[in-house]
RNA sequence: GCCGAAGUGGCGGAAUUGGUAGACGCGCUGGACUCAAAAUCCAGUCUGGCUCACACCAGGUGCCGGUUCGAGUCCGGCCUUCGGUACCA
């Protein structure tokens, strides 16, 4: 067993005990192998208990195996719930593999190798790796996300949402990588507007996309963020991730025609101040405000007054109608100036937007008996030529220009990815589209523009503008000269534009004087009074677009009949498995579409052909509820064991990186609210506890693979044991700041595990026939048995505040000085050494435990730490010294100390510090003005001259 | 731009409610052991001044100012770095 270095010059018998160094390569995978035999960390569900489920986020096999951060993860947090089993929890460590994703594509890709194949063969090696690391994981609860046995529950999960309305389709702009040829969610994009995972920039690009409708909980995730222990960085993250904000609702009427716009403000107070509106260019209506322009100037008339109402009724829902996609009034427009007006069809295509398709062709669609039961009176005649005249002079071709450079706007705007639209620094662009609103306050006409700074989703893809009290509304109006009113009256140093404090109402009509909240409630009770506005809230989260064109994810359980539309899989029917043939190289559509036999299904419903859908999920689904299925990853006939999951939900402690801190911590939350709403859990939230860890940099740079930065952790396991290792990136620094890579200080580590060992060794079986008691009477003591004593015991409570908090570097640091002071273990009584000797190594169990347990075993104990955990409660009476340092100061400054015994009284402390030479020498000569006495601490003496 | 966190020796970092700044570790310097090296052990190590030395004195926690008997810690104003976010009406 003595394991020899170096030459044999070394053997002699003495000096063979003192240079043993500790033999981790032997020590640790024998204590591996015990555990695993024991079952040790095989948790026992059925008591509940002192239950604690301890959490880390699994592992995304990106093709790499475990790298420096994923040990930071999981080391300490395993340190922690030790310390947790050591105090008597029944701990369930869990641990699997968010296999699904994108990486394992890509290097499918790259390597043609089957992300099934490359993906089970890297959960192997990580699993090894994870073994390595000797922590508490309960391999029985292993589960990995691309088994049909996992994803078949995505798959449920997804036809319960979709049953109640939660999951639907929708066309929708989305972000498109054309390298990878997939879309992206917006939280993929990098804020250069490059792909999170390629760094190609990004495009948009319209599809029909599935959805999660998270935005129905959005008041309900708010709300919950107050009832959870979470970092309050990530709890604020989230909250403006959901951006909820309240406001109004306002109707703005247009200046001549039907068309209301409604706006969304957080400012009502300020509508005095709207001197324009802004329409997003994808606006609805926006084709139809400058096609009202133009067939408002061809008639100047509202045709549907001389229309009989019921006869425009019926003619409007007639169906022919309806297919030609123009109101009755612009088509009998069309009819009139085709049949009676000298227009060419070039014209009137151009007019009417009938692109493509020939006026002709378009009237001869229109049933003619029914427009000629409705001839033209003369005089309507008349006044339709004499507007054509006026539109042929001039304003015909203005609108005809401004229709172009809103249309050319428009699809400028499509081409910018959401990133350069909303780039804060461009300089301000849009077009005035010649029609007006009238604000509804004073009944001004207000110009209606469009512009690219208001956004399609958000609120009603509308704004009034209100330049004097809105930072881009003042940009915008100074750029195209439009005017400014302030309506809040900034104070007189202000020397800003927009105004955007509290302050009096002003040019506000019945608002002035009012403050900003007091003048918002009176216009909004104003505007609900005249129906013309409400009070609304809204939310800036949108929902969740779960579709993947992508082969290595779960398939969606939905099928698209030709007649019957889109059918859900039944039930019975799950999983839809994921084909292993198919051509997952980037064709622009989903790779699913190659396989014939999984795309080619027929109709449950009617049995017709039809087709699969070929979209995959988004992996965050599958990470949405992992934390239920761990209780019981071997179910089949239900989501999860919902027993267990009643005792063990919510998560005790949940710790992970920080960049998950919206994502999937948002998704968690909300899927875990939608299984508790169809009665599959009882709480309302997944995670009570949270807790981050910090990255690890390499050079300043994130670790990543084609950085090629990436430190191996086995590099350092294999030179120094996993033990060491996990010590030293704990003892790093604080645990939620992470911080540069450096390899300089793990000797230090190192030492203090070689230490330890040739301590225990030195004491081998000093607990035989040995038994300490709990406590000691400090008088019993000798002053070194003393000393040692009390450090002990003061350690105990340090450490164990400490490493409860999660700051394992100060834990450590008190190991660090239990193991220095500790040098004069010689000069106490055997008792008193195994006293603190089993102490000592109890503590090291939560942070090394490979270590711990040899040394337990060194001591002389039959039962191992952790098949037996014990821990031990510090001597309260040990904690206090009987002597303090007292700070003497003079006006602040630390003059001398002086030593006295602990809890001496003003008095005893004073005549020592009037009687201490040092002292004397600063306060001789000067007055005594004041004197500040701290118990234990300090005196301080204030003296002038 | 906005939101958040952090700035302490040569380095990683400690410092209860404001109460002896620099715990613990690395590195470095000197010494012991050794033929020598490594390893280990012992001592020293914020800066400057003065001293043979002990001691003593002055300064010192990003910068400027304030509150206080006393500020790394509290307040006001900046600077830098790192995260998050990107016109959300």
């Amino acid at each position: 067993m003595p394991f020899i270095l170096g030459k044999f010059s070394f053997i002699f018998k003495e000096f063979r005990i003192k240079i043993m160094r500790y033999p981790f390569a032997e020590i640790e995978p024998k204590w591996r192998k015990f555990w695993e035999e024991k079952e040790i960390y095989k948790t026992d569900l059925s008591k509940t208990e002192n239950k604690l489920y301890s959490l880390v986020m699994f592992i995304y096999p990106s093709g790499a195996k475990l790298h420096i951060g994923h040990w930071y993860n999981y080391g300490p947090n395993d340190s922690w719930a030790r310390y947790k089993k050591l105090k008597g929890f029944n701990v369930f460590e869990p641990i699997g593999y968010d296999a699904f994703g994108l990486p394992a594509e890509n290097y499918a890709i790259k390597t043609g190798i089957h992300p099934y194949d490359s993906t089970i063969k890297n959960i192997e090696d990580i699993r090894v790796q994870l073994k390595n690391m000797g922590c508490m994981y309960d391999w029985d609860a292993e589960l990995m996300t691309c088994a049909p046995e996992y994803y078949k529950w995505n798959q449920w999960l997804f036809l319960q949402l979709y049953k109640k309305g939660f999951a639907y389709r929708k066309n929708a702009p989305v972000n498109w990588c054309p390298n990878d040829q997939t879309v992206l969610a917006n939280e993929q994009v990098q804020s250069d507007g490059t792909c999170e995972r390629c760094g190609t920039p990004v495009i948009q690009k319209n599809l029909t996309q599935w959805f999660f409708k998270i935005t129905d909980y959005a008041e309900e995730l708010l709300e919950g963020l107050d009832k959870i222990n979470w970092p309050e960085k990530t709890k604020l993250m989230q909250r403006n991730w959901i951006g909820k904000s309240e406001g109004a609702e306002v109707i703005f009427k247009t200046d001549g025609r039907d068309k209301d716009i409604k706006i969304f403000t957080t400012r009502p107070d300020t509508l005095f101040g709207a001197t324009y509106m802004v329409l997003a260019p994808e606006h609805p209506l926006v084709d139809k405000l400058i096609m009202d322009k133009i067939t408002r100037l061809l008639t100047s008339k509202k045709i549907s007054t001389k229309i009989p109402k019921n006869k425009l009724n019926e003619l409007s829902s007639d169906k022919t109608f309806k297919k030609l996609k123009k109101s009755f009034e612009e088509i009998y427009i069309i009819y009139l100036a085709y049949t009676y007006l000298p227009l060419t069809k070039k014209r009137l295509s151009i007019i009417f937007d009938l692109s493509g398709e020939s006026v002709r062709n378009y009237i001869n669609k229109i049933p003619k008996k029914l427009l000629l039961e409705l001839p033209p009176k003369p005089n309507y005649m008349q006044s339709i030529r004499n507007n054509w005249r006026e539109l042929d002079d001039y304003s015909y071709y203005d609108h005809l220009k401004i229709k172009d450079k809103i249309n050319g706007y428009k699809t400028e705007t499509q081409r910018k990815s959401e990133i350069d639209r909303t780039s804060t620094v461009k300089e301000k662009t849009g077009v005035n589209t010649g029609a007006f609103a009238i604000n509804p306050v004073n009944n001004k006409k207000i110009p209606i523009w469009i512009a690219d700074y208001v956004l399609m989703t958000y609120g009603t893809g509308a704004i009034m503008a209100v330049p004097g009290q809105d930072e881009r509304d003042w940009e915008f109006a100074e750029k195209f000269n439009l005017p400014i009113i302030r309506t809040v009256q900034p104070p007189e140093n202000f020397d800003g534009k927009a105004f955007l404090g509290d302050g009096p109402a002003i040019n506000s009509d019945f608002l002035n004087g009012l403050n900003v909240n007091d003048a918002k409630q009176k216009i909004i009770n104003w505007l609900e009074d005249k129906r013309i506005g409400k009070r609304k809230i809204n939310y800036r989260l949108r929902d969740w677009l779960i579709s993947r064109q992508r082969y290595w994810g779960t398939p969606i359980p939905i099928i698209h009949c030709p007649k019957c539309g889109e059918v859900p899989v039944e039930e019975k029917d799950l999983p839809v498995e994921l084909p292993y043939d198919v051509e997952f190289r980037p064709s622009g559509e989903s790779p699913l579409q190659s396989n014939k036999d999984f795309i080619n299904v027929k109709c449950p419903k009617c049995g017709a052909d039809a087709k699969r859908d070929a979209d995959t999920m988004d992996t965050f689904v599958d990470s949405a509820w992992y934390y239920f299925r761990y209780l019981n990853p071997e179910i089949n006939d239900t989501i999860f064991d919902k027993k267990l999951a009643d005792k063990w939900i919510p998560v005790d402690m949940y710790v992970g990186g920080a960049e998950h801190a919206v994502m999937h911590l948002l998704y968690a939350r909300f899927i875990h609210k939608f299984l508790r709403d169809i009665g599959q859990t009882n709480s309302d939230e997944p995670f009570t506890n949270l807790i981050h860890q910090g990255t690890i940099t390499n050079q300043g740079n994130k670790m990543s693979k084609s950085k090629n930065n990436v430190v191996n952790p086995d590099d350092f396991t294999d030179k120094y044991g996993s033990d060491v290792f996990r010590l030293y990136l704990m003892f790093m620094g604080p645990y939620d700041l992470g911080g540069d890579w450096s390899d300089k200080g793990i000797a230090g580590t190192d030492r203090f595990v070689q230490r330890t060992y040739e301590l225990f060794n030195k004491f081998n079986d000093a607990s035989k026939g040995t038994n300490t008691k709990s406590k000691y009477d400090l008088n019993s003591l000798n002053e070194n048995e003393k000393k040692l004593y009390r450090k002990v015991n003061q350690t105990i409570k340090k450490f164990g505040e400490e490493i409860e908090n999660f700051r394992f570097n100060t834990a450590i640091a008190s190991l660090m000085e239990l193991l220095n002071e500790n040098k004069s273990l010689d000069e106490c009584s055997n008792e008193i050494r195994v006293y603190i000797l089993e102490r000592f190594a109890v503590l090291l169990s939560a942070v090394a435990p490979h270590l711990a347990e040899e040394c337990w075993q060194l001591l002389g104990k039959d039962k191992s730490v952790f098949e037996n955990p014990v821990w031990y409660e510090e001597d309260v009476a040990a904690l206090i010294e009987d002597k303090v340092n007292i700070a003497v100061q003079i006006n602040g400054k630390l003059r001398s100390t002086i030593k006295l015994p602990v809890d001496a009284d003003q008095q005893t402390v004073k005549s020592a510090v009037f009687s201490d030479e040092k002292v004397l020498k600063y306060i001789n000569g000067n007055k005594v003005v004041k004197e500040i006495f701290v118990k234990n601490k300090i005196y301080n003496v204030v003296v002038s001259n």
